[in-house]
This record gives structure tokens, sequence and C-alpha cells, in this order.
RNA sequence: GAGGUUGUAGCUCAGUCGGUUAGAGCGUCUGAUUGUGGUUCAGAAGGUCGUGGGUUCGAGACCCAUCAUCCUCCCCA
């Protein structure tokens, strides 16, 4: 057999897994500053706590693991009915009562309702895990992938936009990686809907505009009609992903829009609410991130009722990098009414891919061990190892090549791992007690104290 | 779910019209060099040509199937 892994899943190797890291650890320390506090849920959920919050194809996209026994003689007839099911699209215990999971906000909606008793509210929970979907794996997708995600539960006040807009800057900057922060508001295009053909139409008009800059306004029409739009109502449509301008000229223009609609003018001023407070922050309105109000980021997943962001990356081609936005009613989908919550999350695997592209991380994090102990033979080695073991107490990453080999041989180890510092303690130097320290890039050598081998590396 | 790309050495890839024993670069190993690397030089190992059928005197190449891969659409991070 040969060994392979799964379609759209990844090994990381050393060099892979630090720059994934240094990613982790920036949103981590961001989450943190803000008050966040870490969760996490397990791989898989029930399959009915996943089924039908996702929308039509997100459903096909979970994975669902098969139930075990299956192959119990016993329960063959019963097991043929329920695959007969699941082939109808309905999802049956009796064979897959399990799913992984598909993002992490829906775990984090059922963990709220599952400890609304015990949580203080607003609960403010960041969450850094992998998630699984079904997709067909190409450019910046893949089947298992990690999302880092940042939620508010219990709290409809829009600081909380606020601050999680300064997440997104916040970690960007760090990260180094230059994007637009898309902000709109579903009561906007909730209102929008309720102008054109009702509000069961929204889903359908916004997965239309959504398309917009993909497809052209031609296209996105022809969908629309399609979906059963008059052409006043298209028109309509039209004018409104046609505005253009700042953001305060956009909000203008949709006041006159929706003049006689509360729903869309309830967006419009949380949208200027947070656009306000955010770039009246010192030193947002000049330099760095700004919110960008895009009348046609709509966002696939049903749930959210407000506030919407989707983050993309500047100069390169790749899908979104982050997304989130307001739910009303996250946990009434689990018999819990009345906690509103606001999230957003990033794509890690596909800020890793940007940052690739531009060539954003660091050299600095690739140091791993810091100085390599060259193996002159057994004697030696028995008495380097209590030197190796006091170095790593006072933090020095360092490690003992593992045989007698040709200084060749060792040299090359430590170039290859990209250690900086080589010691040599051979039968010379262990009479002596001393050690020679070799410092690779610059080829200089010099001769210490073994009690002082720290501090000539530099610790 | 629909469409396309590519599968040849550890890696990146050549391989002409179907024709003798399938090549290169990099990497690996050995030596030049018994305690001082990166450069250089000499040499060596490494292949069921993704898999299974078929056409042919003859297939790495052509045909069919299959698996894998990457990409596009759908949808999304």
């Amino acid at each position: 057999m040969k060994p392979s892994i799964p379609q759209g899943t990844r090994d990381f190797s050393a060099a892979v897994l630090r720059k994934r890291n240094f990613i982790l650890q920036t949103i981590r320390s961001v989450f943190e500053t803000y008050g966040f506090e870490p969760l996490e849920t397990p791989a898989m959920e029930n399959t009915e706590t996943l089924m039908g919050k996702y929308g039509e194809e997100g459903d096909k996209l979970i994975f669902k693991v098969l139930n075990n026994g299956l192959n119990n003689p016993d329960k063959r007839d019963a097991v043929i009915r329920d695959f007969d099911a699941v082939m109808e699209g309905r999802t049956n215990k009796g064979i897959t009562e399990r799913a992984l999971r598909y993002d992490l906000t829906i775990p984090f909606a059922r963990y709220v309702a599952m400890n609304q008793g015990q949580l203080t509210f607003p609960f403010k929970r960041y969450q850094m895990q992998p998630v699984w979907r079904a997709d067909r794996p190409q450019r910046g997708r893949y089947r298992e992938f990690w999302q880092c995600d940042a939620d508010v539960a219990g709290s409809t006040a829009l600081l909380h936009e606020v601050e999680l807009s300064l997440i997104y800057t916040n970690v960007f900057n760090k990260l180094n990686v230059p994007v637009e922060v898309h902000i709109n508001n579903r009561k906007i295009l909730g209102a929008l809907a309720t102008v054109c053909g009702g509000e069961d139409m929204m889903m359908d008009i916004t997965i239309a505009i959504d398309k917009l800059d993909k497809i052209g306004m031609e296209k996105v029409k022809d969908e629309l009609i399609g979906k059963g739009l008059s052409m006043e109502q298209v028109d309509t449509v039209e004018s409104f992903i046609s505005i253009a301008g700042s953001n305060d000229e956009k909000l203008k223009a949709l006041e006159d829009m929706f003049s006689s609609i509360p729903q869309g003018l309830e967006g419009i001023n949380e949208l200027r609410t947070v656009l306000d407070s955010f770039h009246a922050i010192k030193g947002m309105a000049s330099a760095g991130t700004q919110l960008l109000v895009d009348l046609s980021l709509a966002r696939g997943l049903n749930y959210y009722t407000g506030t919407i962001f989707e983050v993309k990356a500047l100069g390169v081609l790749m899908g979104s990098i982050g997304g989130g936005g307001r739910y009303d009613d996250l946990t009434g989908l689990f018999g819990v009414k009345g906690i509103a919550g606001v999230g957003i999350s990033f794509g890690v695997d596909r800020i890793y891919d940007v940052m690739e592209e531009l060539t954003a991380f660091p050299e600095s994090i690739q140091k791993g061990t810091t100085a390599l102990f060259f193996n002159t033979g057994t004697a030696e080695e028995k008495y380097i190892l209590p030197i190796a073991e006091e170095l790593r107490s006072k933090g020095v990453a360092c490690e003992i090549y593992h045989e007698l080999a040709k200084f060749d041989k060792q040299f090359k180890y430590a170039e290859k791992k990209n250690i900086p510092f080589v010691i040599i303690i051979g039968s010379k130097e262990m009479e002596a007690g001393t050690a020679l320290v070799k410092e690779l890039a610059s080829g200089t050598q010099t001769e210490t104290k073994v009690d002082e081998i720290a501090s000539a590396l530099g610790y």
C-alpha cells in the first residue's frame, strides 16, 4: 500500500508549522487583549446539531461519520432502511449519528445554549480549531482547515462590532498583510428584499448580488429575472448596488432609497454608528485599514441578521480571508431564545497562503535549536549530557549530535537545521574544562569555560 | 455535483514520428580530507514510466477504464 493522506488534507513540516503558529499566536494575543476567553469543542458534533444551519449547500458539505456496528447482521434490514432515508436527503441517526464540525459558530451557539446558566454575559470566547468541509479542494480551499473565531453572546451593543473591527485591523497590521474590511448590514438587504418581491426573496437576491464583481451586472440581472423578479424590481436592485462614493455618500443614498422602510433605516443607522466610532479612533481615520461599505456583500450563511463583515487581502488573488457578522437568535436554534450574538472569523490557511505569496513572514520565526554539541566519542557524550541539561535549564535550546561522526557531517546537520552555533568539546577541552563555541554564519570560534557557554551564546 | 490539467528517480522536470540498455539538474551516499562546514573535484546508489486492460512485430508515448493531483464553476475561509 502506498502511503497517502485524504484529499484536501495536509501534513505540516517544521518550517510551515512555525509560520502557522506565528499567525495563530498573533491572533490569539489580540483576542486576549480584548478580553476574549479560550474555548475548545469536540471535532465531532451530533449530526442534528449541524444539519440545517448552513443552508442546503452547506448541509451537503458536512462530513458525516458512519456509526459503528453497522455490519451487525441482526441490524441489516434497519440499516438498509436508514440508508435509503439518507439517500433521500434526510439525515438519519441510525446510520450517522455524528458529524465533523463545519465551522466554529454553531458549536459555540450549542455550547452557549447548553451552559447558559453558568456563563457570565456578555460571554466573549475565542476558539482556534480545525473544521472540515467536503468541498472540492482547489486554490485556497481545503477539506481540513483552521478557523479562529471571536464571538460575543448575550449583547446587542454595537460596541462589539466596533471592537471586532479593531481586532481585524490590529491582527492584519501585526501580520503585515494589507487588507480591506468590507462591511454591510443584513437589515439593509432585508429592506431591499421588502421592496423587491418580499422578504422571502432575500436569499435569492443576496446570492445574486454577491456575485456582482465576479459575473458583472448583466448576469446578475439575468439571474434575478430567473428568480422571478419583475423588470421594475430588477431596476431597483441595480440602482441599489450601483450606489457608489464614500461611505457617507453611500449611507445618504440609502436613506433616500429606504426612507419609508424602518428596517432599512435601522440597518443604515447601525452601520453609521459602527463606522463613526471606528473612524473616530485616533489613527484609524488616516492610516491603515479602513472599513468599507460594500452593498454587494451578502454572505451565504443564513443565520446573520445585522452587521456583516468580510476581509479581502489586497494584491493577492484569493477568496475572503475572514468573515463574520451579527446573529440575533443563534441559540434559538437550540431552544434558548433571546441571546443575541456577533462574531468574526479568521481563515488561517488562506492567510498563510496570502502571506507566503507576499513573503510577509519574518525570518526570525524560523529559529529552532540554538546550539549543537558535536559528538566526539562516548566518553565526551557522557560528559556533555549534564552540560546540555544545564544550558536547557537556562532556556537555551540545544541538542547533542546522536553519534560519533565526521565533523563534516555534523556541520552539515547544523546547517540543515538552521542551528546558529556549534559547540565542540573533545578530549582536549574535557581535560581543560573548556568548550569551543563556533558561530556558523561568521565562522568565528572562541574558547570558553564550560560554565560560561550560555553567555557565549548570548544568554 | 459539472468541466478541465497533470501523473516518468527523494524533489523539479526532459523524453522528437511508436523503435536498441529511459535522461538531466538538484538532493542523497562515498572518497579527495584521522578535530573544523558552506566552494571544488572524482565516483556511486536510486525507475514495475500512477494502476489495470487494449492496439502493435514493438508502448513512457496511441486507445479505454480506473485512481491520484492541481485548477475552474457552484459555494465558501
